[in-house]
DNA sequence: TCGGATGTTGTTAGCGTTAACAATCAAGTG
DNA sequence: CACTTGATTGTTAACGCTAACAACATCCGA
C-alpha cells in the first residue's frame, strides 16, 4: 500500500535502491530483456512491488521515440457510423497495445482536419486513423507531409495514405438489384449529402444498377442522413403516382421516409418498398422492419488498425487499400410486386 | 518548407541557433513569457516559421509534470447515451485546451474499470472523467487512490469523488406525473438492467410518483436498453388486458415495444399511451412519434470537464455534485383518455 | 592454462524541454 | 556619480527513462 502522503511517487532509482542493483538492471527487467538472473529478476519484482512503482510512460517515450498512442480523428462521433467504426478501432488499437486519443470534429473543413492532425502529431502519436467521409476531409489527407504513418477510413481515392473502406457501389447495386429482382419498373433514390463519398458511392451502385437492368434513373432526392431530411423527401415521394420502390441512402433517413408514408396513407410494403443502408440496431425494430444493407464497422475499425499497425512495425510498406464488402439484410419492408 | 528527407526534426536548440539567441529565450517566447524583447521575439518567431519547428509535448509533460490531455473512461460508445456524453466530454476538453484519450469498455465489471484507470494514469494523464453508469463500475471508483483528479457522470453517490448526473428520478417522475395526468389510472413499466444506476433511478421516479398519486405499482417488465428486449417486453403488454399507458426507460426499448403493439393490433396512442427516455434524434419519426424524457447530454458532458478543470486549476477542491434536469417532450404517443 | 565467447551487471550519456539562478545592461535615485 | 532596480538574456541542472558501452565473472575448447 503506497502512502498517500505529499511523498513524490518512486521512480526507477528508488526500486533500485531498494533491491540493491542499478536503475538500468530496473530497466531490464521491466523491458523483459533475456539477460537478467531469475534471481535478480525477482528481487526487482519484488522492490516494484513493495513501493508501489509504475513506469513513467512519458520518460519512455521521450527517449523511445515512441509514444504507443495513436490519434483517431473523426467527424461528429454521435452518429451511428463513426461511432461504431472508431469503437471497433479502439477496441483494436487496445487489444494491439496502444492508447487511442480522438479528436471528434464540429465542422468539416479541410482547415479542421489539418489542425487536428497537427494536433495530434505534436502530441506524439505514432501513427493516426482518420475516419474521412467528406470529400473536404479526405483532400485534406493530400496535403499531409507530416511523418507520421496515417490511414483513412473511407478516404476515396487519397493519394499518399493506405486506406480502408465498405463498398459503397457495391451496397448501392445490392439494394437497387434486389428492389429491381422484386419486379419494380425502376427504383427512387433519396441520397445522402453531396460531399459524402459514402453518398456518391451509394448513388452510383444505384445508378450502375439500373443501367445495367436498362431502367430509367429518376432524379435522386436529396438528404442529409438525418431522419427529418428523409421525412421530407417521403412526402415528397408519396405525392407522386408511380412509385413503388425507394432506396434510402441511410437507415434514418429510411425511418423518416416510413413516417411520412404511414402519414400519408401510404403502405409499406404492400404499395411501396424500401430498402435502407446501415443496418442500426433499431431498423430491425421499425414498422415495418427495414431491408438493409450491413456495413461491417466493426471490420473497418480492426483492419484499419491493423493496416496501421503493419506500417508501424513493419516500416514503410506499399501503400494497401482495404475494401470490406457489404452484406444483404432482408427484412419485411421489401416484397415482390 | 521544411525538407522531407532523411533529416531529424528541428528541436529548440535549431531555433535558437537560427536566431542566434538560446534555447531558453525560444522557450520563453513559445510559453508567452512577459520579458521578451519584441525584436527577439519576432526574429525567433520567424526562425520558428523558417524550420517548421514544432514543440515536442512529451519532452514537455516530462519536466512540467502535466500532459494537458484527459483520459476518458466509458462503456460501450455505440449507444446514443455514452457517445453523446463522451462527445460532449471531447468538444468541452478541447474548448478548454486539453486532448482526450479514451478507453471505451466492452465489459463491465469492476477489473476492468480499474485496469482502464491504471491505464490512463500509467500515461500520464492530468485528469479523468468515468462515465459510470453502472454500479460496478461507480464501486470501482471508491478503491481509487491514484492521485489524479477524477470526475464521475452518472456515478451515484460514489464517495470520493465529484459526481455530473441527470435526474433520473427527476425523468421517471415526469413521465409517470404527465401519464397520470391524462388520466390513466396507473402506469406500467419496463425498465433498464439493474445494475444501470439510470435505471434504477427511474423507477424509483416512477414508483414515486405513483405512490404520490396513491396508486398502486404494477410489477416493472425487466428490459437490457435494446429494442429487441422492448419488444418483448411489449408482447407480454399486449397480452394483457388493462394496459392503458407504459413508461419504458429508454427510446430504444420504447422502439421495440411500439413495434410489438403494432404487430399485436394494439394502438398508440388510442388504446395505450407510451413515453420513453433520452430523446434519440429517431424518436420524432417513430409510429407514432414518442412522447419522451430528454437528457442533455451535451450539457453533462460540458459540465464534468467544467468540475474537473476547477479542480485541476484551482488546486484541491471540495468534490461537487452537479445535477443536470430533464426535460420533458411531449409527441404524439400520449393522449388524454 | 590461456584466449575468447557469452552472460550479467554497472556507468555514462543523452532524449528535448522548463526551472532556477546568474549575468548583463539601461534607466532611475539620492 | 555610485548604487539600486528592473528588464532581458544566457547557463546549468534537472525530469525519468533507455541506449551504448564498459567491466567483470564464468565457461568453453585448444
Amino acid at each position: 500500500m503506497g502512502s498517500t502522503l505529499g511523498r513524490r511517487l518512486p521512480v526507477m532509482a528508488d526500486v533500485a535502491k531498494e533491491a540493491g542493483v542499478s536503475h538500468q538492471t530496473v530497466s531490464r527487467v521491466l523491458n523483459d530483456h533475456p539477460n537478467v538472473r531469475s534471481e535478480t529478476r525477482t528481487r526487482v519484482l519484488e522492490a516494484i512491488d513493495k513501493l508501489g512503482y509504475r513506469r513513467n510512460l512519458v520518460a519512455r517515450a521521450l527517449v523511445t521515440k515512441h509514444s504507443r498512442t495513436l490519434g483517431v480523428v473523426s467527424f461528429d462521433t454521435t452518429l451511428y457510423g463513426p461511432a461504431s467504426t472508431v469503437y471497433g478501432i479502439e477496441q483494436a488499437a487496445r487489444a494491439a497495445g496502444y492508447f487511442v486519443s480522438i479528436v471528434s470534429l464540429k465542422s468539416i473543413d479541410r482547415a479542421g482536419v489539418r489542425d487536428a492532425l497537427d494536433y495530434l502529431a505534436d502530441q506524439g502519436v505514432d501513427g493516426i486513423v482518420v475516419v474521412a467521409p467528406q470529400r473536404s476531409a479526405a483532400e485534406a489527407l493530400a496535403d499531409l507531409p507530416l511523418g507520421v504513418p496515417t490511414v483513412a477510413v473511407e478516404g476515396g481515392e487519397a493519394g499518399e495514405v493506405s486506406v480502408v473502406c465498405v463498398d459503397q457501389v457495391a451496397g448501392g447495386r445490392l439494394a437497387t438489384e434486389h428492389l429491381l429482382s422484386l419486379g419494380h419498373e425502376t427504383v427512387w433514390h433519396v441520397r445522402g449529402p453531396s460531399d459524402w463519398l459514402e453518398a456518391e458511392g451509394r448513388v452510383a451502385g444505384w445508378r450502375a444498377a439500373l443501367e445495367e437492368a436498362g431502367r430509367e434513373a429518376p432524379r435522386p432526392l436529396a438528404g442529409d442522413w438525418s431522419p427529418r431530411s428523409g421525412y421530407e423527401a417521403g412526402r415528397s415521394l408519396a405525392s407522386m403516382r408511380n412509385v413503388t420502390a425507394v432506396f434510402v441512402a441511410n437507415d434514418q433517413m429510411a425511418l423518416g421516409v416510413l413516417r411520412a408514408f404511414t402519414e400519408q396513407g401510404v403502405r409499406v410494403p404492400e404499395q411501396v418498398s424500401v430498402v435502407g443502408f446501415d443496418d442500426i440496431p433499431e431498423s430491425e425494430f421499425f414498422s415495418p422492419p427495414l431491408t438493409t444493407i450491413r456495413q461491417d464497422f466493426d471490420a473497418v475499425g480492426r483492419h484499419s488498425i491493423e493496416v496501421l499497425v503493419r506500417q508501424l512495425e513493419g516500416g514503410p510498406q506499399e501503400r494497401e487499400r482495404l475494401v470490406v464488402p457489404p452484406t444483404f439484410v432482408a427484412r419485411v419492408s421489401t416484397t415482390r410486386v
